[in-house]
RNA sequence: GGUCUCGUAGCUCAGCUGGAUAGAGCAACUGCCUUCUAAGCAGUAGGUCAUUGGUUCGAAUCCAAUCGGGAUCACCA
């Protein structure tokens, strides 16, 4: 494909040497802004004192050099040291005529490098929540992104399925006398679950109340709370393998996972690999005895082993207590180890919230001072900010917590009362299942276009009582927009207008030649989504695009258009911004509806 | 207290590998459906880019300090 970045660039990079006789080495070019003419810009203030020119005369020198010796450079205008560049409408349309003959425009050739993406890693005793939804979505869409640049990507999860906590749950629902189920209480098996943990905390709070009512201090009633003596005695049992314990927790947690699924299934999320905590916690033991061996760890006189990374800025860490028991950073080392090995992995990104940056700059560093090859450049956190109330953070335990499957449903429901007012839904043969569909297409593109639209590592903001956009800078625009250009599509097919793939018209209008630089930038844009683990870049661009086709579809008429050529080339550009609409929805795993 | 991180329009966010007069959406106001989907288009109004200093031809962007928000510094996960 046509690169105009890089044979700018070299024409430059030639104008500076033959003209002024200056050598350099980097050319950097930027998008021209809509208020100048122009589309490519090289800023020419570095050189003036080289060259010895004012930065103006130096702009003008270059962009005259441009129109002479760069055939598809149209025109030049200079302003203080910016030279914007106009490039000939017939280099655009040579661009757009290769352009429709790749239909795997921005999908990248093989990398031959696989990598897995962890992701959602849920706790058995809570159903997913917002925070959870801003997590899945991230992981999703970087495992798509990541596809579309080439490489081999496994998704996967770790699933909390043990320790106190687990216990807990089972503790409440073993004294509740063990009668409920999710189909005798129609109640999906996490919340279910989840509402046992509650019952757990609740009796838990009271009691360590009486306890410092009877003037104990709080730290030791938290401890001597009977609820949570039985709790820990009910891990033990877990841990000595339990029949009875290990039965229940079977139980429970299979009801937990079938809630989950429901949950995932609903949101389009799926895993290729599922780890489970109560398989992986014991990993990472033979790594404490490798890294004492050869120094890198050290024994403390209790016989707990710690590892020194006061260097790093990073304190000492605990990673053996001294009954011999790992920590959650052992099992993560272990866990790493046994993937990189048994999958050959080549990175593994972990998309996990910003309280455990900590964490995992310790986890790296550890691995890294192990001399394991995939801990210098393999290994990756993708950190996201907290999803705030305006009241402030979630916390269950002041019910504020927003609950996925209940804002899914609040979502969808949203899609229907508008879709029935404005869509096309009452006036065409749509069936039932047909609007259904629609309704959670647009529902679930909202909530997923709001959440991957800030860039990960910021903490944001959802206000219930405004809840998700579905006007301007939302997914129903996207969305519409793509649905218009299938209706373009299929009135094209009823007026019999054939598709071609090459086109020669006359002067573009600004909207044509808007959308065609749009088109140009998808996949540096995908590229630079992968690059830099950020989903947001490809939101930005969806909506930029789907702005752009609004424009010249309503400045450009399209069946009315003065030749029967410029029809066939606007009805091609409709369909190739279709086509990039879709697709760039896709890689944030949101789907096009055909109608809306 | 140490470390990390954020602070841009009334609100929610872009822009941050240094570049032009700092951009969108929402909310407010004004036009535009006898014409391809008005979930739209065009326009008006709205800013001390937290503050101060430094680096430079040029700083919202880089550096330092200060103020303010958040996270973390568990033999929890």
């Amino acid at each position: 494909m046509i690169h105009f970045e890089t044979l700018l660039a070299a024409h430059i990079q030639q104008a500076l040497s033959s003209v002024f006789g200056i050598a350099a080495e980097k050319i950097a070019l930027q998008t021209t802004k809509p208020e100048f003419e122009g589309s490519h810009t090289w800023v020419s203030f570095p050189f003036a004192k080289a060259t010895g020119q004012s930065p103006e005369a130096l702009g003008k020198a270059v962009g005259e050099y441009l129109v002479q010796h760069a055939d598809f450079v149209a025109n030049f205008n200079v302003v203080k040291g910016f030279l914007n560049i106009s490039l000939r409408h017939e280099a655009w349309l040579q661009f757009f005529n290769t352009l429709q003959q790749m239909p795997d425009f921005g999908q990248a050739a093989p990398k031959q490098q696989k990598v897995m993406v962890e992701f959602s890693s849920p706790n058995t005793n809570k159903p997913l929540h917002l925070g959870h939804l801003r997590n899945n979505f991230l992981g999703d869409s970087l495992a798509r992104i990541l596809t579309a640049n080439g490489y081999e990507v496994i998704r996967a999860q770790l699933v909390n399925d043990r320790g106190i906590h687990i216990c807990k749950s089972m503790l409440a629902y073993q004294q509740a006398g063990q009668a409920e189920t999710p189909e005798n209480s129609q109640t999906k098996g996490d919340h279910l679950v989840a509402k046992y943990y509650v019952a757990f905390e609740k009796l838990y709070q009271s009691q360590i109340q009486a306890l410092v009512a009877e003037g104990m201090p709080k730290e030791q009633a938290e401890k001597q709370a009977p609820a949570m003596q039985e709790a820990r005695e009910l891990l033990q049992k877990w841990e000595n393998g339990d029949p009875e314990t290990l039965a229940l927790w079977r139980k429970m947690n299979g009801w937990v996972y079938a809630g989950f699924d429901k949950t995932y299934q609903n949101i389009g999320v799926r895993f290729d690999k599922v780890y489970y905590e109560s398989e992986t916690y014991l990993l990472g033991k033979s790594i404490v005895d490798e890294g004492l061996a050869n120094g890198v760890f050290f024994k403390k006189p209790d016989g707990s082993v710690w590892i020194d990374l006061k260097a790093e800025k990073l304190d000492e860490k605990l990673l053996l207590r001294n009954d011999g028991t790992s920590v959650y950073i052992t099992q993560d080392l272990g866990t790493a180890d046994m993937r990189f090995q048994a999958l050959s992995l080549d990175k593994c990104i972990y998309v996990v919230g910003n309280e455990q940056d900590y964490h995992f700059k310790v986890l790296f560093a550890i691995l890294h001072k192990l001399g394991r090859t995939y801990g210098q450049n393999g290994l990756f956190h993708l950190s996201y900010g907290m999803v705030d109330l305006p009241s402030g953070r979630m916390k269950t335990r002041e019910g504020t917590v927003v609950d996925a499957d209940e804002l899914l449903a609040d979502m969808i429901d949203t899609a229907r009362q508008r879709t029935d007012e404005k869509g096309v839904v009452n006036m065409e043969d749509f069936s039932q299942a047909d609007r259904e569909k629609l309704y959670h297409q647009i529902g679930l593109g909202a909530m997923k276009y709001y959440l991957l639209k800030v860039e990960p590592k910021k903490r944001m903001l959802f206000n219930p009582e405004e809840s998700i956009d579905f006007q301007g800078d939302a997914c129903p625009f996207v969305q519409y927009n793509y649905a218009r250009t299938r209706a373009i599509l299929r009135k094209a097919e009823d007026l019999g207008i054939k598709h071609q793939t090459t086109h020669t018209v006359g002067t573009l209008q600004p909207a044509e030649l808007h959308l065609l630089h749009l088109f140009y930038d998808y996949p540096a844009t995908v590229q630079q989504a992968a690059d830099s683990l950020e989903p947001s870049l490809l939101v930005q661009y969806a909506y930029q695009l789907a702005k752009g086709y609004s424009q010249f579809f309503a400045e450009c008429p399209i069946f009315k258009a003065e030749t029967p050529e410029l029809c066939a080339f606007r009805v091609a550009l409709s369909a190739q911004a279709g086509e990039l609409i879709r697709k760039s929805l896709g890689l944030l795993g949101i789907e096009s509806p055909e109608r809306m």
